[in-house]
DNA sequence: ATAGGGTTAG
């Protein structure tokens, strides 16, 4: 309230000016009592003086009724203006009604507004405003259309209170409507309409449209930049987000701390560390850094960017650290791998609520940490009694990865009662967890039972389970009554090719990847892998061969499916062939040169075998494992070097493994014999 | 006299 008793006052006495007589001895008790703070005693001061007061004396105790939602004084100050005013001036009734609607009493609001005997266009706004504060958009919507019926010209404060009901009910077509009129009258300039028009055309989704308003602004202001920006975030275009943030840097705006972190939360979504620094920059060059909110979002961007010491910098400068701001950091080391010292973050928060609960459990979940998070579990079931969606999904999780069918089925039990069956989340890690827990059954029954419950994922997570447990053949003939009701998502593509590699069906596998060719998928590395092993498996090489050669770029993993499908088909001189031409950027790793060493047994290339074998320490930094050693004593065994079989044995770092001395003696037998 | 946006952690 920036209209402080004392100015009231002024404003009275020159009022009284005009008229000769004294300030009334009721009106300087009631404006004592008000300086005071004393509203009350104002009120009832006034009530017991059967005197009319200045208009504006009355218009400010509206007004204190409004802020303090106060509607007893509210109806004694109109019973008391209609009682010694016969005939009130209509702002001062407009007054009343505001008052009645910031109260919640709409009848009372609105029983003045139909007796009035004289109405303005704020009469209809504040009855209008009246329903819109208290969710009552429909009602506002009708009584604007009512006014225009009754020829009042909308003047710009209504048409923006009647499109903020427009947007509420994502009214798109009223509010082209209601747009045309405020064109039509001539309100196109005002600012607060243009963002106002920005934000409903943002919130029905249709960006186009709200950029040409935003566009059509002379000077956006703080408010217009902020809707656009959170506009575009909310419709997952987080790079336009960033971008108008930055156009208003450049235009000199200081932005809002709303602002400040709508633009962090698209780089967020976008892991955009570059952005997310230069905004950061911003934030400490007006001051900002002491924000709670705008360095919560500052935290999680760094976190999502894998800089967590950026993001703990952020923390440990923060002067006051809330329960958010604890849990942002505290999460971030949780999913980034580093859960000993999330939970030493957890027990030293001040406080915890159950996302801080949740966070720390997924931390453990991610790292596969079952028994950890087991406890976990158990130590938040003593001390926090609260448990939702999100627990649950968790909880299942660690089921599944313990393959603990017995507590995933007191999970069921406990989801069943507490009527958690209906989330969509809760029952696809309910269906997830039956089948990695290999209960294909249950899975089937749960999917059934979701019946039109489920989505894709839940599709997805009961093909996988097939497939995973091979039961290819099921998981494709799934898949058909899959397309029925859903769209399948490139990851299921993958996982069938990967079912269909397995069981070699070949006539399969070419219909999955037809279908992706028809339907336009994007092949990714990940789903070109996919191709490339279903065809190897099934001994068409020369397909997957074509597959892998299309590719825009191939990582390592690309590349070690394709040696090891060549060296599956016994084509190991291609394979000798071709790592020749692995791409400057993607260096071998552990499975390529397991790979090679089966493509030199293959050709019997023992020299070869072992110039590749030492290159893997001398050259890429790469200690030979246990598969490496055994390819090079199959190598030298099978090409009968024994020789160099026997120092290469007694050069390796450990003892030979009995698997190894088996097959040295198979060989050594059958070149005897 | 009356008008717009409304954030951050699982």
């Amino acid at each position: 309230m920036a209209v402080s008793a004392s100015s009231i006052l002024k404003r009275l006495l020159q009022n009284i000016n005009h008229k000769p007589q004294n300030l009334s001895s009721i009106t300087k008790s009631i404006l004592n009592h008000l300086n005071s703070g004393r509203f009350r005693q104002a009120v009832s001061v006034l009530f017991a003086s059967p005197e009319p007061l200045p208009y504006s004396l009355y218009a400010h105790l509206f007004s204190l009724c409004s802020s303090k939602k106060d509607i007893v004084d509210a109806r004694k100050l109109e019973c008391h203006l209609l009682t010694f005013s016969p005939c009130p001036p209509v702002f001062l009734l407009n007054r009343a009604i505001e008052a009645y609607g910031e109260c919640g009493c709409l009848d009372d609001a609105r029983g003045l507004f139909d007796e009035m005997p004289e109405r303005n266009g704020g009469s209809w706004n504040s009855m209008i405003t009246a329903y819109a504060r208290n969710g009552f958009h429909e009602s506002a919507l009708c009584l604007f259309s009512e006014m225009i019926r009754e020829g009042i010209v909308p003047n710009v404060f209504s048409v923006v209170s009647v499109l903020g009901s427009c947007g509420i009910l994502l009214e798109f077509g009223l509010s082209s409507q209601v747009h045309a009129l405020a064109m039509k009258y001539g309100h196109s300039k005002n600012v607060i309409l243009g963002t106002s028009l920005v934000d409903i055309y943002g919130k029905c989704g249709v960006m186009r449209n709200a950029r040409r308003m935003f566009d059509e602004i002379e000077t956006p202001t703080a408010v217009s930049w902020n809707v656009i920006v959170r506009r575009y975030l909310e419709i997952g275009d987080g790079k336009e987000a960033v971008l108008m943030f930055f156009k208003m840097i450049r235009g000199d705006v200081k932005p809002l701390s709303f602002t400040f972190s709508n633009a962090l939360v698209a780089c967020s979504t976008m892991s955009a560390l570059k952005e997310g620094m230069q905004i950061h920059a911003v934030v400490t060059k007006i001051n900002y850094e002491k924000d709670k909110v705008v360095s919560s979002s500052l935290i999680d961007v760094y976190v999502r960017c894998g800089h967590l010491e950026s993001a703990r910098a952020v923390f440990d400068q923060l002067v006051s650290k809330d329960l958010i701001s604890w849990t942002a950091i505290m999460s971030g080391y949780a999913v980034s791998g580093r859960s000993r010292e999330a939970r030493e973050l957890f027990n030293m928060m001040p406080e915890r609520n159950l996302i801080s609960w949740n966070a720390m459990l997924a931390g453990y979940t991610r790292l596969s940490h079952w028994d950890d998070a087991l406890e976990f579990i158990f130590l938040m079931k003593r001390i926090t009694k609260e448990i939702d969606h999100v627990t649950l999904v968790l909880i299942l999780d660690v089921c599944a990865g313990l393959s603990d069918v017995e507590l995933g089925k007191q999970v069921h039990g406990f989801i069943y009662r507490h009527g958690f069956s209906t989330n969509i989340f809760v029952s696809n890690a309910l269906l997830n967890m039956y089948g990695k827990c290999g209960t294909l059954k249950s899975a089937r029954v749960w999917f059934y039972q979701m019946s039109e419950g489920r989505d894709t994922v839940s599709w997805n997570a009961l093909l996988t389970s097939y497939a995973r447990h091979q039961r290819g053949e099921q998981a494709i003939s799934l898949f058909s009554e899959m397309q029925w009701e859903s769209i399948p998502s490139i990851y299921i593509l993958g996982t069938l090719l990967t079912a269909c590699g397995n069981i070699f069906a070949l006539n399969h596998g070419k219909q999955i990847h037809g279908f992706m060719v028809r339907n336009f998928y994007e092949l990714n590395t990940v789903i070109r892998g996919a191709l490339v092993s279903m065809y190897s498996k099934c001994r068409f090489v020369l397909y997957a061969f074509v597959i892998f050669k299309e590719a825009d770029s191939r990582d390592v993993a690309l590349w070690n499916i394709m040696i090891f499908g060549l060296c599956h088909n016994g084509r190991g001189r291609e394979v000798l062939e071709l790592i020749g031409l692995m791409e400057e950027g993607v260096k071998p790793d552990h499975v390529t040169f397991h790979g090679i060493l089966l493509a030199c047994i293959c050709e019997h290339e023992a020299e070869l075998g072992r110039l590749y074998f030492n290159s893997m320490s001398d050259e890429y930094f790469l200690i030979p494992r246990m598969e490496h050693y055994e390819c090079m004593i199959e190598l030298y065994s099978r090409c009968g070097c024994m020789e160099e079989l026997e120092k290469f044995v007694k050069s390796m770092p450990f003892e030979p493994t009995v698997a190894m001395l088996t097959r040295i003696f198979m060989h050594a037998r059958s070149m005897v014999l």
